[in-house]
DNA sequence: TGTCCACGTCT
DNA sequence: AAGACGTGGAC
């Protein structure tokens, strides 16, 4: 969970999760709606897929224990550098570094490194100036004291200095040049996108849509959207008869997109088969009081919030 | 109802 | 290698 995400907005799912998966049998077990449901709200939800996977791959070829090994530990999905020197070092307390972006920023300040931090050669000369430092059998005990270093103190605006234990030996506060670090390579701009989001009811029941595994939000539903045509949406709802309110907008980011999302109510009548836009998507109608049981996307989850809230 | 930044892995 | 993948918080 803490790939990408912050401690704070982690621990809320964290507690939630623990208790519904407290080991790796329970969560091998279970369906991935459940799953996905639990992560909902969370983002990279490839995550919460990866972690069922891991799971069940500890069960079937580990026995129930993850591996000691980083090699081992790579080959589970979604375990990346981070994560497996993050287990060998928290679990194990075997000497390798976890290099996370907390400690990416100490070290750079630490060293004035100007390299962008982004790219492999900068990291792997972080990777081997924390090898250097970690006391031989302390790596648990420094990996976390360097983490919290950087979460509390090592701050990427107004970082505390003056508190900190290593003001006498950082380079890039002897030379002014905290704010500076770490260097990052230009990121692309930010896009703007509109689509159009249908709140189709019939017999108080609300249509969802589901994305495909291989897309984006893979597995989760939505209330029907598509790209600020709506051409496809009208001829699936059979157009003429029916009468389209404009509720308002909700606006989410993902990635480098920012998207606003126009939503519109209407009453669907006949649905004719065959001419669904979703293709082989499955589809559903749910009751406002059934829409927290399906995990949405962040657009549809606003929206639902926002119109179809149970209080509201 | 803005803009920018933070956060690892995979392809 | 450069872009995909989402959300929350600071300003």
């Amino acid at each position: 969970m803490l790939q990408q995400t912050q401690v704070a907005t982690v621990i809320p799912f964290f507690l939630r999760w623990m208790e519904r998966f407290p080991d790796f049998a329970s969560l091998a077990e279970a369906d991935e709606e459940e799953v996905l449901r639990l992560w909902e709200g969370l983002g990279y939800y490839r995550r919460a897929r990866s972690l069922r996977a891991i799971a069940r791959r500890v069960m079937d070829d580990w026995g129930g224990n993850l591996p000691r090994d980083e090699e081992a530990l790579l080959a589970l999905p979604g375990v990346g550098p981070y994560t497996a020197g993050a287990l060998l070092s928290l679990a194990f307390n075997v000497d390798v570094p976890a290099l996370d972006g907390n400690v990416e920023r100490v070290m750079t300040r630490l060293r004035d490194q100007d390299d962008p931090v982004d790219r492999p050669p900068a990291k792997r000369e972080l990777r081997r100036q924390i090898e250097e430092l970690i006391p031989t059998g302390r790596a648990r005990d420094f990996n976390q004291a360097l983490m919290e270093l950087g979460a509390l103190v090592c701050l990427p605006r107004r970082p505390l200095c003056p508190t900190c234990p290593w003001r006498d030996d950082c380079l890039a506060l002897r030379r002014g040049t905290i704010e500076a670090r770490p260097v990052k390579s230009p990121r692309p701009p930010q896009e703007k996108l509109r689509a159009l989001t249908l709140l189709a009811s019939r017999e108080g029941a609300y249509l969802l849509v589901r994305h495909h595994r291989d897309e984006r939000w893979a597995g989760l539903w939505e209330f029907p959207t598509v790209d600020d045509d709506g051409e496809s949406l009208a001829v699936w709802l059979d157009a003429p008869r029916i009468t389209w309110t404009k509720r308002g907008t909700v606006s989410h980011a993902f990635t480098r997109f920012r998207r606003t999302l126009t939503v519109f109510s209407c009453q669907v009548g006949q649905v004719r088969d065959g001419e669904s836009p979703f293709g082989s998507r499955q589809t559903l109608w749910v009751r406002p009081e059934g829409l927290n049981d399906y995990p949405l996307s962040a657009g549809s989850r606003k929206t639902r919030d926002r119109w179809l809230a149970p209080e509201g």
